[in-house]
DNA sequence: CGCCTCGTTGAAAGGAGTCAACTACAGTGG
DNA sequence: CCACTGTAGTTGACTCCTTTCAACGAGGCG
């Protein structure tokens, strides 16, 4: 697995650009791989900004505010890419939740690169909307909903991204522990068993062992996640 | 007051670019531009993504869940630019905090036009990251933050944005109302009210009428906001 | 000057947090 | 293959912060 093969898929996966073209010797240069077993932290450079591509794998992005408490900001698989500030009112590190194959750009560079290949800046510029978006719907979840509601919502968005339909139900094997998800949601791992606790009673959703959960019923999933 | 001259003065602000150029004619082409009164909402088409340059004045972006809560997303002021989704989980609106001048232009149309004008690309991408980052700091606030530390890192935030200091005190004109700083900050206007007062007694500000507030002491200030 | 909205303050209610005990996985080694 | 062990998850009782409901006070515009 070297530097160069990894940008080469980064950059047909997330740009479309052919392999072995100017762009990907370019970006292969500042690139640096990594490969962070589940459960580790990725080593990133706190002092400035990075991109972060995630080839494969699973990640958390989190932020530490002070008196260690902290908020999972977002999750990633394969194929996302991901911008982290360097240190500022909060500082970030990113978890690998699964054995992850991770290219990181110092994003001066990576920008600086870009500037000359209009797609790659249109395509970035396109994602970074995409998890600004993102975000605030997390802003809306975290200001405004019940514990109830941002699980529902939780589910309804890991369906969505990494779930797998079958004649109406969803099958979800979460790869983050249900303390990553109270860290996302803004709630305490008591609170968000209960409200696994629930849903079961409900009959909305089935779990198996601790990652499975089937969405039994997604519509009414959905309305119980409060939005419009 | 004409599209032309605020798509000119908004390219040499924004990104830098000269007056009268071709890209000014061409987004000149598919701008629109608006001028709400304070208090009044922006028309903006909200079958599609649109991107919003605020020539001048202040904005609140609002999500709506349902059931009428609103989700203050971002406050927005003169020289800044907004990304604004089509409709999704939450349907998003722009009001106007004071009189403002707004350029509307169709986000695939913009960047489409910009694919032609990298540096413009790089700004927007640069610009947007600025958003998801201040995004995230607001979804750590109101993930893992009590009240106090929210309103204290909003007033950091404000007289960072828009206040003006002078010898080690900074004077702020707020623009919002109590009720915006609530939906900003996911606490209702009752409890802002209560926390403007404890801050108050604790001499760490200072008000003058409905909006007007001066910080006595930043540095102390920005302790209670829970950064790091 | 008066009206109306915005903001302030108080008392009571509720939802999530905290603390604590218990249970069930999953991975290890026998 | 099974027993063992440690971590992850569940459940209950109680506390606390924010919300809710309600009344009052103040600022700003006509």
């Amino acid at each position: 697995m070297d530097v160069r093969k990894v940008t080469d898929e980064f950059l047909k996966t997330a740009f479309d650009v052919e392999c072995g073209s100017r762009a990907s010797r370019q970006l292969g240069e500042i690139a640096r791989l990594l490969t962070p077993c589940r459960g580790t932290s990725a080593a990133i450079e706190r002092d400035r900004e990075q991109i972060v591509f995630v080839a494969s794998g699973a990640t958390k992005l989190v932020a530490s505010a002070s008196d260690n408490r902290e908020q999972v900001v977002a999750f990633h698989f394969g194929g996302d890419i991901i911008s982290i500030p360097a240190d500022g009112m909060h500082a970030y590190t990113l978890f690998a939740l699964a054995d992850s194959t991770l290219l990181i750009f110092p994003a001066s560079e990576f920008k600086a690169c870009a500037l000359s290949h209009p797609a790659v800046l249109r395509a970035m510029l396109e994602r970074t909307q995409t998890a600004l978006y993102r975000c605030r719907d997390k802003a809306v979840d975290l200001g405004r909903k019940n514990a109830k509601e941002r699980l529902a919502g939780f589910l309804v968005a890991m369906s969505e991204r990494i779930g797998r339909t079958a004649n109406g139900k969803c099958r979800i094997e979460l790869p983050m522990s249900r303390r990553d998800i109270g860290d996302s949601l803004g709630l305490t791992i008591e609170t968000i068993s209960r409200q696994f606790s629930e849903l079961k009673q409900a009959g909305l959703i089935v779990t198996e062992g601790r990652s499975g959960v089937t969405v039994q019923d997604p519509a009414k999933l959905l309305t119980m996640a409060g939005h419009i």
